[in-house]
DNA sequence: ATTATTATTGCACAATTGTGCAAAGGAGAA
DNA sequence: TTCTCCTTTGCACAATTGTGCAATAATAAT
């Protein structure tokens, strides 16, 4: 499972890469499919419909930051979130934008 | 204070909007430098040695999504995080980060 | 070892983003 | 209003990123 390659050419703080890797329509995607629970590859390749090579570009970024991580079966990788701490990040990702919203409200 | 501009070509989601807002080292160092109080303008081309240009979509980037808000000064604008949760969002991530190294101290 | 299946990488191209200069656009003071 | 200051936008260019195809690599089973 050699994961780890070289997809940032651009050299970045950890926490950039991070949030590089939340900001793309098609990873947050991927991340909202796994909240019901671990998938095939195939299944996120089906549910995206976007080449494989594409799907395992995506998931390596989201596997390298610790979004996600990767169990190997008879046939492949099974997929799901990394850490309960990816939920609580995307509650706080709500919570901004809730506040902002709120704040627009009152002009 | 005509905030809101067309920064983002490409159509995203809302979230999507938020990471892509931190997934900047440059921006990610404004936040870093507005954890310690609000700040000039001045002061922020200051420290990142950027065309006041430049700071100025950086900021209306923040801005936008709630990160950072904006008060009116006799010279300008004085610049500071928008909200308490945006200093959860960033534990949150340092959080992922960490397991994902803990659990590849493992191997 | 060979085969079948799945995952990853090299490459090329389209699209998006970051940056700086110059010009135009506000906000407040005189 | 007019002036001066700071901020923002239009434009152009360099750099980064997303995507898909084809080829290669890796895994498990035969």
């Amino acid at each position: 499972m050699r994961r780890g390659g070289c997809h940032l050419l651009f050299p970045r703080d950890q926490r950039g890469v991070l949030f590089f890797a939340l900001a793309s329509d098609q990873r947050l995607r991927i991340i909202q499919f796994l909240k019901s629970g671990g998938k095939h590859t195939y299944e996120i390749v089906n549910f995206l419909r976007l080449h494989p090579s594409v799907i395992s570009r995506h998931l390596s970024i989201l596997y390298d930051v610790g979004i996600v991580m990767a169990k190997r079966e008879r046939d492949g990788y099974i997929w799901s979130i990394g850490t309960d701490s990816v939920f609580k990040l995307l509650s706080c990702a709500d919570e901004i934008l809730q506040e902002k919203r709120k704040e627009e409200d009152n002009f």
